[in-house]
DNA sequence: GCGTTAATGGACACGTTGTTCATTATTGTT
DNA sequence: AACAATAATGAACAACGTGTCCATTAACGC
């Protein structure tokens, strides 16, 4: 019966543990969390079995199928859940205009929402640095972007181009979008070497500046 | 013996047919090729099996070893030599300055090899949409960003930060090259509505512009 | 046309999958 | 502390895909 309530909710959550969840479930789950990421980041997501998954977890086989249908599954509950707490960082986001970012900048502070943000990325770096790296998952970093990249840049768009896009304003979001998911993903890479308050302040001064013009450090 | 030789060398050549190639061989791999390319449409890399390709290229699957060690072997092949042919033409964005980009940004006439770029890709369209979408290839995405965009952006970089880079200069050029990628994969997708050369007008605009600055259509 | 070589179809052992089930161990609660 | 509920275990299962081999047939280059 468990089993079938789970069929119902594909996207699990595993990170914070769901209210009255049974303590076996809780650490099955996490120890199938930390498998995943490592194996990810040894062979690559093709080359993971179930088998391999519950070895270096430390878990039965069966254990894995009571809680998730294939590896898919787990991967996607993870990744649901990750992009859960961002779609919250971004409606945050929302609310800052340009005018704001420019206000932040030239006091130079940086805006904290994004503090916050580079604050959580940096908190779920190893799985990031996973399932965006070279044995990661294709569909992840797409969703990233359009989860909190998108909505950067229509709010940094002018306003008359927010209504009706034409085909270059179409590639100037792709563009600016595309390019700040080009840094997160570097920084999770590199092992986030930069404070998220440094990552902030270098994410807007990216904002502002023009390729051949002199970059002052 | 066929399949020694094809050991040695993984990298195949699939769409221009090696000079002596035996006709059958040209055929498997052109099939195979197709088969690849709509099936990562239809299912996603990782659903194909070896069997679905052979089904879908009509060929028995014994043909597909002869040639290709496994699934992988296949694709890699395939995106080995769309990268050589890149590679090509980054060798002659090499001597392309920033002041050329200025200079015939303000004649108002696209970067000549950008052109052909654009051209190179849209000829590989179907294939690059494949394996840059949502069922496509984790690696594949990031090896054409270091193969076109970082060269690129390199050029366009200030002098003096090309030599030693600094924090910040490192995350400006994962910052532009992945813009690149970003407008190349979004056209791809899109279906390459735009010409090349409407494409290279697009991206030499995007590197000059400043976000909140007004475009002027 | 003839020798060479690729394609075919069938076979094989092996590993992975997803499911089922009885048994054991761990929970949350009285 | 004891109990009922339930998760974990280990074993079994058929089904499928894998990669390799081989003898036979068909297509190729010259």
């Amino acid at each position: 019966m468990g089993t079938a309530v789970l069929e119902m909710l594909p996207a699990e959550s595993l990170a914070p543990p769901a209210p009255g969840e049974d303590r076996r479930i809780t650490r099955s789950k996490r120890a199938l969390r930390g498998a995943l990421i490592a194996l990810i980041e040894e062979r690559g997501l093709d080359a993971i079995t179930v088998n391999d998954l519950c070895e270096r977890a430390d878990l039965n086989r069966g254990t894995f199928y009571n809680h998730f249908h294939d590896k898919e599954n787990l991967l996607t509950a993870l990744e649901n859940e990750v992009l859960a707490e961002v779609a919250l960082l971004q409606a945050r986001m929302q609310s800052v205009t340009l005018g704001d970012m420019l206000a932040f900048r030239v006091a130079g502070r940086p805006v904290p929402v994004l503090v916050d943000l580079f604050e959580y990325l940096r908190g779920e770096s190893d799985f990031l640095r996973a399932v965006l790296g070279s044995g990661g998952d294709v569909r992840f970093g797409p969703r990233l972007r359009e989860a909190v990249c998108e909505n950067l840049v229509q709010n940094i768009l002018h306003e008359k181009y927010r209504t009706n896009p034409t085909p270059f304003v179409c590639y100037y979001v792709a563009f600016y979008a595309s390019a700040y998911l080009g840094i997160i993903a570097r920084w999770v890479e590199n092992g986030c070497p930069e404070t998220p308050e440094e990552m902030a302040r270098i994410a807007m001064r990216l904002l502002f500046i023009t390729p051949g013009e002199p970059i002052e450090l």
